[in-house]
DNA sequence: CGTCAAGCATTAATCAGACTAATGAGGATC
DNA sequence: GATCCTCATTAGTCTGATTAATGCTTGACG
């Protein structure tokens, strides 16, 4: 799931996840617009050199993503952007890969916003000792990473404390949002890079979290990750959305 | 995406989406624990009397929800449910049409909680006229579906009325979430019928939601959205969270 | 007896080509 | 002009063969 052909991640260069990679980014840099109809199978294995099994088993891939619709005599179709599963774990970090896009930034940090304070409230309520053993990781190697001025070990870490979060929070819902948060922090932090800002102002804040969590107190961790998202906020030059 | 081979919904009934059904039913049923390895190919296209291209399709179909994990000369594995991407539309509506679970029927409805207030509060800021007429047009089948007794049309249109808040958001993320939603509600009705509850004891609030939308007052809109889930909660037999 | 490497067997992944079915277009019929 | 029939196009499905990945067995070696 998480591996690409580019990185070379331990063994096997799969043909049709290579396939369902190019034709992915082929839709999403804009080559085929909403409505086109992309070549006929046989014409389309050709052109990539594989076999129509493996061809077919990309396209379904796709189609499960909303991303294409086939119909006989018609073809293969590229359905609008509206159609697609956006929170999909690939589609999400290839649009990632690609070009966010600024409206799709905003509505990432608004969701962030009204969610993770929730979970910061859930976990207050239930979280247990194992869930409060990742967060004190988490928050240790963002420490020990921002010590170092590794900013790119401190936002992994960054990533992996409100993961952490979200799964003490318990709700099925929140933790299956994990790859929205984890993708929307990962953009965070390559904005932060672009302008040259130091990430992690708000580092003592997230131990301020832990503190709120392990007290039971969860208005008072929700309002603490309502700030840390502010301060966050501020960092990406958002309004902050009040 | 939306028609299964059950309903004859105009037409094609296509032998891989029924097998994905199939199996996948099989998986939430319980026949194939976590962990168990399902038969080779060949033999389980001999069982299920298709040939592999279909089977292959629909194992993809699965493994792409993370139902499944395929390698080689171990065969395919059903994978934990905390694999699953259960926000998945199918997914979702076969796990809803097998058994939700309570624990996912609570997550579900905690995530409203906090979804739809929020998403009220930005549709008071954007909501364009043709939002708000899908919200009219919603409103007014609710009103005349309640007077008709017409119970599961009044649930169809409270779902609509729901949907369309979401897009009026303008946030994607929400409005990507309409899945998730949109379960969440009609499993609500299933409840309360179950417990021969009437529904729609909030109908009023959903005008005042309207009013306050229409009024541009966001903290209004937001408030009247969580009073309206409060009395869901009431109606579901849930503590309402806090 | 324990360790490691080579070969083997199993299974998914891929390829190749044919056949089937759905469906819109265009022509024949009235 | 409208209706029905035929046909061409394209995705869907089937069949079976080949390739590649990988755990397991086996046996050599220490």
């Amino acid at each position: 799931m998480t591996d690409d052909g580019s990185l070379a991640s331990r063994g096997k260069p799969r043909v049709h996840k290579q396939t369902v990679k190019t034709l992915a980014f082929s839709i999403l840099r804009g080559d085929f617009p909403a409505g086109h109809v992309l070549p006929p199978e046989t014409e389309l294995c050709d052109t990539l050199g594989i076999s129509r099994s493996a061809l077919r088993e990309s396209i379904r891939a796709l189609k499960d993503k909303g991303m294409l619709v086939a119909r006989p005599r018609h073809g293969t179709i590229v359905q609008p952007r509206s159609a697609w599963q956006l929170l999909d774990a690939d589609l999400l970090s290839w649009s990632m890969e690609i070009d966010p896009g600024a409206e799709f930034v905003l509505s990432l940090f608004e969701a962030r916003q009204v969610i993770e304070p929730a979970a910061a409230r859930l976990s207050a309520l239930r979280a247990t000792p194992d869930d409060l053993a990742a967060l004190e990781t988490a928050f240790a190697d963002m420490t020990r990473a921002k010590a170092a001025g590794d900013f790119p070990r401190f936002n992994e870490a960054d990533i992996a404390f409100h993961l952490a979060l979200l799964r003490a929070s318990s709700n099925v819902v929140f933790i299956q949002l994990s790859n929205m948060i984890g993708t929307a922090l990962a953009i965070a932090f390559r904005m932060s890079i672009a302008r040259a800002r130091e990430p992690g102002a708000s580092l003592s804040k997230h131990g301020d979290l832990i503190t709120m969590i392990r007290a039971r107190d969860p208005v008072g961790a929700e309002n603490m990750m309502s700030r840390l998202l502010a301060i966050a906020a501020i960092d990406l030059g958002l309004n902050g959305g009040e």
